[in-house]
This record gives C-alpha cells, structure tokens and sequence, in this order.
RNA sequence: GGCGGCAUAGCCAAGUGGUAAGGCCGAGGUCUGCAAAACCUCCACCCUCAGUUCGAAUCUGAGUGCCGCCUCCA
C-alpha cells in the first residue's frame, strides 16, 4: 500500500519512499527532562506512535529513536532550586515520562538516547564545524554556529535571515557575528555540570545534540524526523544546518510536526501556565481514553482540550471496546459480510495512509462495529485495526473478587426466580461497591468493570 | 512588522471539484420485569461577499474572526 505523508519542508504530501526500501529510520524530538508532561507532549507521543505502528503494521522494520534532553538551564536551575544534582532530577522525570508514556499505551522506543551520554559524537560535530569555518570561536569560548555560512538556512521554517535580524535583542548578541547564529558549546559557568572539551570546559548548546544523537544512532540520512510545531524554528532549522554542513547529505527525507494542543483556544504551555499535566488528567480518564480522544482529530490541526472532551471520546472507545468483547467468540464472517468488512478494512488502511488520518480511521471502526453487531460476526477485525492504533480491546483479564462474583451467581438465581427485588439491590451492590455493570441477556449475564 | 495556519450541526470532527463520514448530546422507536448493551429513524443551505465551472465545503479574489512562529517550548 502507497503511503503519502505531509512534508514540513516541501509544504506538501509526498508519497513515503524510505532510504532503504522497507526499513524506516524515525526520529522524535524528546523532551527536556525538568517536569512532568503535559497534553501537548502527550500528542506528540501518541501520533509519533501510532506512525510507527502504522508503518510497522505495513510490513515496515522502523527503528524508532526518542532522545531525552538531559542539560540545559532549566534543569540545572530547577535542580539548583531544589537542592539536588542535576542527574538526579532529569532521572526523577525521565522514570515519570516512562510511566507516563506507558498509562497512553505508547510503546518503547528501540532507543532513548540522552544528551549527557553523547558528549563526544557532539565535541566531534562541533570541531568539524570549526574546522570547515560554520562555526568560530568567541572572546567568551563559546562555540557559535555561523548561519550565514549555510546556504540554506530558513528554508524549513521559511524564514529569511535578514527579516530575523528585525526582532532580535541587540544585548543579547553576546559575542555572536550574526543575531541568528546560535551557541554549539558553552563555556563554563560556575557551580554548572561541565565537559571538557577542545575549547575548553563546558556543556553543549541544545541543538547540536538531536544532530550527534540521529547521527550516532540512524544514520546521517533519516527518513522522518517528528515533532511538535514550534520545534519548526529553531530548532529544527538549526539541525538542518548543523547536519548538513558536516555530512553534506539530506539530514531528513519527512519532517513531520504536530498541530498543538490549545486550552480556552490558546497553545497550552509551560509559560503561559495552562496546561495539564498528563498525570493530572489520569487521575480522571483513563490513558486510552485520553489516547483516543488525542486519535480523534488530526494531527496538524489544532486540537481543543477538555475534560469534557475527553470523556466524550471515552464513550465512544467504550462502544468500540464492547463490539470486540461481545463478538470476540462469535463465527468468521463470510459471504456478503465478509466482503463488506473487507471494504472497510480497505478503507481504513486508505485512511492511515493518507497523511496518517487516524480521524478517518476511526469513523471507519464505528462503521465497522456496527456491521459486527448487526451480523454477529467475529470481532477479530476490529480488534486488529484498534491494535493498529495502539487501543487495547483486550478482554479484562482483572480478576475480581470472590464475594463480587458470588454475589453476581445470588443476583443471577434470584432474577430467575423473578425475585427482582433482591435482584436489583445487588445490581446496586456490585455497582457501587465493585464499579461491576452487570448485563443480562435472556440465558446469561455478563458484567464489566467501569473505568 | 515579516511569515504561516485555521473557520463544517448544540458539542467534537473527517471530507480539498460531483452534490456533507463518524462520534457525543438530544428526540422517537425495537428489545426488555428493571438496567445495560445492541440495532433502527430523525437532527448542517459547510464564516461573509464576489468570481471560475455544467457543478464548489472543496478552486480564485476580497473581507471578517481566531490562532501560531519570529525568544525556551511538543
């Protein structure tokens, strides 16, 4: 199956053609680890995710690398502020985001590479960028990336370099030849972490690492490079540039980036202070809820969030999740029915492979848990494609407890004996002592867990 | 100021030239001791104006409103 992805670079779909036919090279944009996460980093997770599931489910082998931002100053001033080492902090977030990333149903990365432990793939970057004059040396020992020296630097962010020079500081110029040229290696400061490096002690800029660590770990050429929107410029701008000007090879064939998550209508951010930490949220909604409901719109357009929303989406994953567990014994479909599960299968795959339009893919399943209740054919289908987008439809395998299910076997035998007034004060009992919604068919009775 | 994006029902959200997917909520119905689940029916002149076209939510132009990037940000 063809698949076509929006390209930041070239402002277009492209059909998707890996370096190397069949295997895919895919790097995303960790984060800096120095709090929890919030929504917005959890979209970005979930789409990049659910692509790589998608490409894998297509018959790709993906290596998937995510780095983690382990220095920078917000790190060492939060550590600062609460008294511990930096290293013992960025691992205090790093053990959250794992745990976060898991509750969403994100799985691992083949790699995590953290800044930190690439010091010298970057030390080796940063002096070929000297040595070939895109970087120089300041009076402070900083190491300052040259942007006049690359031809084509604005060209993702659309951005031309003299426009930038309107909005920048003049105080702020700090011993750079150009306002847009950025820091590679910084000098020593005191009381901060720091590396020994050919221009002295001190720690790397930010955005040479992303550079060191695709490079170490993909490859010089990666096909797809994922992020959130505002990594557009400059950071992403900045490895380009960095990349390119030492390997003199196509840095990404794909750049991807997500729309952002908007509360009240404005970018959630940690600078405006309105957002949810994704923490927070579960402590409400599940993660596949929350899973779903950041599924539900696509990716580059802005998405809304609520609580309200979320829950919204919960009823409907609810429904998709009820399909799989009532039909998951039910016959193969055949004939007619099976043709028709065949065209919405169809459907589907067209839909995430079409610029991963999860949204579309989804309207599908509806479709297609309908067509499994009303022929009361297998659910396997549907649970499959779910898999696809990484939503668990697994039977809930949580034991419950004896007395629970005792008194499901009461309520059971007094219904028959139409004693519905016992029968209903232990449907009551079960709901509000054991969250248990027990269902009655007219030969059986079956029961979930409300979550 | 420069650049970019968005505007589809009460709410959420696909659709980018052929006559508006899907979900939530709501109304009615089938089923049912009750409840739940499931199913059926109903619920949009696609921000405005002007154009192109046999035909536009989809293309073009103008306008209005909102958002983002240009500084750390997913």
């Amino acid at each position: 199956m063809e698949l076509v992805i929006y390209d930041t670079l070239t402002r277009q779909k492209r059909r998707f053609d890996p370096l190397v036919p069949g295997q895919v090279s895919f790097y995303t944009c960790g984060v800096t680890v120095y709090d929890y996460c919030h929504i917005g980093h959890a979209r970005v997770y979930v789409t990049t995710d659910t692509m790589r599931r998608v490409l894998l489910a297509a018959g790709y082998s993906v290596r998937y690398v995510q780095n983690f931002t382990d220095i920078d100053d917000k790190i060492i001033n939060r550590a600062a502020e609460a008294g511990i080492e930096y290293h013992t902090l960025t691992q205090r977030f790093i053990d959250a985001y794992m745990e976060d990333m898991g509750q969403l149903g994100i799985s691992p990365a083949d790699c995590y590479p953290r800044a930190t432990e690439y010091l010298p793939q970057m030390i080796e970057m940063i002096g070929s960028l000297v040595a070939s004059g895109h970087a120089y040396v300041s009076d402070t020992g900083d190491v300052w990336y040259s942007v006049d020296t690359f031809e084509g630097y604005g060209r993702l962010s659309r951005k031309k370099r003299d426009e930038l020079i309107a909005g920048v500081r003049v105080d702020a110029m700090d011993g750079k030849r150009h306002p847009s040229d950025f820091v590679l290696w910084k000098s020593a400061k005191p009381g901060e972490p720091t590396w020994e490096s050919p221009w002295g002690p001190g720690r790397p800029g930010w955005h040479i690492e992303c550079s060191a660590m695709a490079r170490q770990e993909l490859g010089e050429s990666i096909d797809i490079h994922a992020g959130g929107e505002d990594l557009i410029f400059p950071h992403h701008e900045n490895e380009i540039c960095q990349s390119e000007a030492v390997t003199h090879k196509p840095f990404v064939r794909y750049w991807v980036h997500n729309g952002f998550v908007t509360i009240d209508n404005e970018k959630m951010s940690k600078s405006l202070g309105n957002f949810f930490t994704i923490r927070d949220v579960l402590t409400q909604v599940s993660g596949q809820a929350l899973r779903f409901f950041l599924l539900r719109s696509h990716y580059r357009t802005p998405l809304h969030y609520s609580l309200d929303g979320v829950k919204e989406a919960k009823v409907g994953l609810d429904k998709l999740v009820n399909t799989v567990n009532l039909h998951r014994d039910s016959p193969e479909a055949f004939g007619a029915v099976l043709s028709s599960i065949e065209v919405l299968k169809n459907r589907f795959w067209q839909a995430v492979s079409d610029d991963f339009n999860f949204s579309e893919a989804i309207g599908v399943l509806f479709d297609l848990s309908r067509m499994i209740n009303t022929s009361e054919v297998s659910s396997g289908v549907l649970a499959e494609l779910m898999g696809i987008l990484g939503l668990e439809s697994a039977a809930l395998g949580e034991s419950i407890t004896q007395e629970a299910e005792d008194l499901m076997k009461v309520r059971w035998d007094a219904k028959q004996n139409r004693d519905f007034g016992t029968a209903d004060r232990l449907r009551i009992e079960l709901l509000e002592r054991f969250q248990i919604l027990v269902e009655d068919t007219k030969t059986e009775y079956r029961w979930k867990k409300l979550t």
